[in-house]
DNA sequence: ATTGTCACG
DNA sequence: ACGTACGTGACAATT
């Protein structure tokens, strides 16, 4: 007789969403993120390892969710409406799971209009008609209502991340029903993911007590109307057909068609082949070695047949993939294709879909991505594989005769489904730039991998003493790959003579774009495997790499700008400016060009005679603010009447007349470019204008904060964190009184003025907060004594009695010196490196400044990747809240700026203060609170 | 291209 | 003997 059939049923969707966020985010050798991907296959390996055992399966298939909408929508069009979509490093790994199924020769199946759900219901009691027993390998809550005895089998489910088998009585704890009622209590609850309606204001609780006690969905509505008064009464009444409706939703299809018959799910012997190329191509070693070393398994297979090591090649041919290791010959650039008829742009596209990784940059008309015009994209593949496609080569003359190219809007049109593809990788340099470029022809470019950030992720600080410590193609290509690009300047000409690269011929152009695309391609094969060797996976996976759609998206957005204030303010700076000039030739006796610090050091301490020392260096006098102060106060009005000057002639050119001419003619708003590589310690910068740097500690220059402003029935809304960098020494350098003020929402240097000094007024408070900014600089009693107008020796013996109250610093202070000098680098809290090559220079000068940057970088680092992981999840959060029209604009480092409808200040306010708050949560626990302080107004000054 | 200065956090 | 707070970017003058 027969021995009992045992089917097992994956749900393969839902346990790669668990498998993402449950494992770290590991790499293939392609940099292809496969973390989920290596959770489904040593789940499938378990499985199959199982298959000769009493309980284990005699067939078996994996069950997908097949793309689009199913027929829940048609019953009910927001049905899974809430879901947030997945984050950008799943995406790719969805494709994977269907490649890893066939790697061991299981089934899979899934079927339009289909869910996984309805799939695994009808074949579980098809088989069970059959008298076979089903295993359903999931945890989804839904399938639940399938447990127990069918027909001749029964129903069981499987937790293969918490090991745990759901019979009736586990099922029974989750719910307070058996498996039968589960869709009664689920259709009262309703389900916020999916977006089940459910009741009002029934949860679990209610949801399970009203079906024990009534014993049905239809029961406890029907006797609704005679319960006590209450809202639960009221909402069962009232909401009754969303609670059928739901319970239609909720409901498995049990009688769909079955695509593959059962019988094709027996289990017979893996093949080794397949499975030793597909965990050659995703670096799966210890799976590999598994499979070949023994003991391995799936048993049968590597008895039966042990597995030869499958060669590139052999792995290529196999599923057309490409081969694992790149072949790293030198760069050809005669090798590269031009693409000008739209069959040779579809085998492209073809090769990059095979490929599942195509490295892509754009050619345009001009730097500033928001008014660049495309001019041609180049694709590569693979070493010396790579493609330029000319889009609008020939200049702006209409007569002139063009090369032949394929018409732009036919060609984006095709290239569209591959950029967008969730299977495709897209891999730029500096990638912000094509994605805001490709944003503005309608194609959004996901998911995306950008070497630039990579490289900075990796190389932070590094080779600032000689190799050269950028992250540019240029540099990336002479440090990485001992190879020369080809310089713009090369193609274009420079000074009078440059030509826009629409005009460079295409030969001449293929070679240049296509190079850029090889050397991207190149460099991803090798920084990306570093991500995970030298630990920087975390910071590009969950920080800047998500952060890069973000910030792009913020530059798209800009901030509208108030031309005829800015025009206002200017004149009326011109006007004094002019008077003030006067009055200084006057005072001088003579006119000369305040501008220049020579000649007004000559004049100051020459001509008039004034006490001041030379620089060093350049022999020249310092005229600096601090000197002209000391000067003023000294009683010299010339030194007031510069000081003023200066202050106009800065607000003036810097901001007032250069805002103006950075608006956007086709926007009418200021689009700046954010640097995700600016800054050694993760911070961002601000270029093209800087936005970053808008004045605002001074009366006069707060004025120009006024000029940015919301757009009619908007507002501005600031977001600070408060003292957000002493709140993380306090936590880093573990220090009881400064957490504890903290915790208590004390104003921090008030106490520290009392704990230094005893008493709080002005001045001690004033000098604290000197102080407290000293240490987070990394401190010397004589850049102390300076600031504080006292000795050296006085300054040391407050740095000493800080020592003293604060506990903590001296440690902190030291051990991460120490770090630094052991390591090379120092670490934020979320793991960013910073790289201090000069830390142990013999050049006392350049020691200590690489000491007082170690000491101040973890701090000011950890706070940029804390700002950074409110940014990433902010839009997301505003959605989820029925806030995705809040568009933020600006990011100053511990201030992101918004601007959103009037009416949704309150709503947007209490989720932007919790991402905030939240936001090193939960990769780290803080010990002290992150407070968010929020201002709205018409104007971005009066937002403060 | 470099220097000095000053706007911001 | 030096010269001292961390991190940026823009502008004007000067080389």
């Amino acid at each position: 007789m027969e021995s009992k059939q045992h089917l097992y049923l994956v749900d393969g969707s839902a346990y790669i969403f668990r498998a993402y966020h449950r494992l770290p985010p590991l790499t293939n050798p392609l940099g292809v993120p496969v973390g989920a991907v290596y959770g489904y296959t040593t789940m499938l390996w378990r499985l199959a390892d199982d298959l000769n055992k009493a309980e284990g399966p005699t067939h078996l298939a994996v069950i997908l969710d097949a793309s689009g909408k199913s027929f829940r929508n048609e019953i009910y069009p927001e049905y899974k409406a809430n879901r947030p979509p997945p984050p950008e490093d799943l995406k790719p790994q969805f494709p994977l799971i269907r490649d890893a199924t066939r790697a061991f020769s299981l089934p899979c199946i899934e079927e339009p209009g289909l869910e996984a759900d309805d799939l695994i219901a009808s074949y579980a009691r098809a088989a069970c008609e059959r008298g076979w027993d089903v295993t359903i390998v999931s945890s989804d809550k839904d399938l639940m209502q399938l447990v127990g005895p069918h027909a001749g089998g029964r129903i069981e489910m499987l937790d293969t991340m918490k090991n745990q088998r759901i019979e009736e009585p586990e099922v029974e704890e989750k719910f307070g029903v058996p498996p039968t009622l589960v869709g009664d209590v689920l259709a009262l609850m309703g389900d916020a993911v999916d977006n089940v309606p459910g009741i009002r204001g029934i949860g679990p609780k209610t949801a399970t007590k009203l079906i024990q006690e009534h014993g049905s969905l239809e029961a406890a509505l029907a006797a609704a109307p005679g319960m006590k008064p209450s809202k639960l009464r009221d909402n069962l009444i009232e909401h009754a057909e969303m609670a059928r409706l739901s319970r239609v939703l909720v409901a498995l299809k049990e009688d769909c068609a079955l695509p593959v018959p059962l019988d094709d799910f027996k289990l017979g012997e893996i093949p080794p082949a397949p499975l030793t190329a597909f965990l050659e191509e995703h670096g799966f070693t210890s799976l590999l070695k598994r499979l070949d070393g023994g003991r391995g398994s799936p048993e049968r297979k590597t008895q039966l047949n042990p597995a030869k090591p499958v060669t590139a090649g052999a792995a290529q041919a196999a599923d057309g993939a490409r081969q694992p290791l790149p072949d790293m010959s030198a760069v050809d650039r005669s090798a590269y294709a031009c693409v000008q008829t739209l069959d040779d742009l579809d085998q492209w596209i073809a090769r990059a879909f095979a490929a599942r990784v195509v490295a892509f940059d754009t050619e345009t008309s001009a730097l500033d991505a928001m008014r660049a015009e495309l001019v041609g994209i180049s694709l590569a593949t693979g070493p010396n594989q790579a493609c330029y496609i000319p889009l609008a080569h020939g200049g702006t003359d209409m007569f002139a005769e063009k090369p032949q190219q394929i018409d732009r809007a036919a060609a984006l049109a095709r290239l569209k489904p591959l950029l967008e593809s969730d299977a495709v990788l897209k891999i730029g340099q500096n990638a912000k730039y094509d994605l805001n470029v490709m944003a503005r022809y309608g194609i959004a470019v996901a998911p995306l991998d950008d070497t630039m950030v990579m490289s900075f992720d990796l190389d932070a600080g590094r080779g600032e003493d000689g190799i050269g410590g950028g992250h540019g193609m240029d540099e990336l290509a002479a440090r990485h790959l001992g190879h020369t690009t080809l310089a713009f300047k090369d193609v274009c000409g420079t000074g009078k003579k440059a030509i826009p690269f629409g005009e460079v011929p295409l030969d001449r152009a293929t070679e240049y774009a296509g190079e850029d695309a090889d050397v991207t391609w190149r460099l991803h094969a090798l920084l990306r495997p570093r991500l995970s060797s030298e630990g920087a996976t975390r910071v590009y996976e969950r920080v800047d790499r998500p952060l890069v759609p973000v910030v792009a998206q913020m530059e798209r957005h800009g901030i509208k700008v108030d031309r005829e204030r800015l025009a206002s303010l200017s004149a009326t700076f011109a006007a004094e400016i002019a008077k003030l000039e006067g009055e200084i030739h006057t005072l001088a006796g003579q006119e000369f060009t305040i501008g220049s610090p020579k000649q007004l050091g000559e004049i100051l301490f020459d001509k008039l005679g004034y006490k001041g020392g030379k620089k060093g260096k350049t022999g020249q006098y310092s005229t600096d603010q601090s000197v002209l102060e000391r000067l003023a106060g000294e009683g010299a009005e010339m030194a007031t009447k510069v000081l003023e000057w200066r202050q106009l002639s800065k607000l003036r050119s810097t901001y007032t007349e250069a805002l103006q001419a950075a608006i956007n003619p086709d926007t009418g708003r200021v689009h700046t470019s954010y640097s995700l590589v600016g800054a050694q310690t993760g911070r961002l910068s601000s270029t093209e204008p800087n936005l970053q740097n808008i004045p605002i500690r001074t009366e006069l220059g707060r004025q120009i904060r006024d000029a940015f402003v919301a757009e009619p029935g908007n507002v501005i809304l600031a977001a600070d964190y408060s003292q957000i960098e002493l709140r993380l020494a306090a936590h880093m350098a573990d220090v009881p009184a400064l957490k504890e003020a903290f915790a208590e929402g004390q104003d921090i240097h008030a106490r520290t003025a009392l704990e230094m000094f005893g008493e709080v007024n002005r001045d001690t408070r004033g000098r604290a907060k000197t102080i407290n900014f000293a240490i987070l600089y990394g401190i010397s009693r004589w850049g102390l004594a300076g600031r504080l107008g006292v000795s050296s020796d006085e300054a040391q013996a407050m740095i000493d009695r800080y020592f003293e109250r604060f506990p903590g610093i001296r440690a902190y202070i030291h051990s991460t010196l120490e770090s630094v000098r052991t390591n090379g680098y120092s670490e934020t809290l979320f793991g960013r490196k910073c790289w201090f090559p000069r830390i142990g220079s013999s050049n006392p000068n350049e020691r200590m400044g690489s000491e007082r940057a170690a000491i101040n970088a973890p701090i000011q680092g950890t706070s940029a990747d804390i700002i950074k992981r409110a940014m990433v999840r902010m839009m997301p959060a505003l959605e989820a809240a029925g806030l995705g029209h809040v568009r933020m604009l600006l990011q100053v480092h511990d201030e992101l700026v918004f601007e959103l409808p009037e009416g949704d200040v309150a709503a947007a306010s209490d989720v932007i203060r919790n991402v905030m708050a939240g936001a090193a949560q939960p990769a780290v626990t803080l010990s002290i609170p992150l407070g968010v302080e929020i201002g709205t107004g018409p104007s971005w000054g009066a937002a403060h």
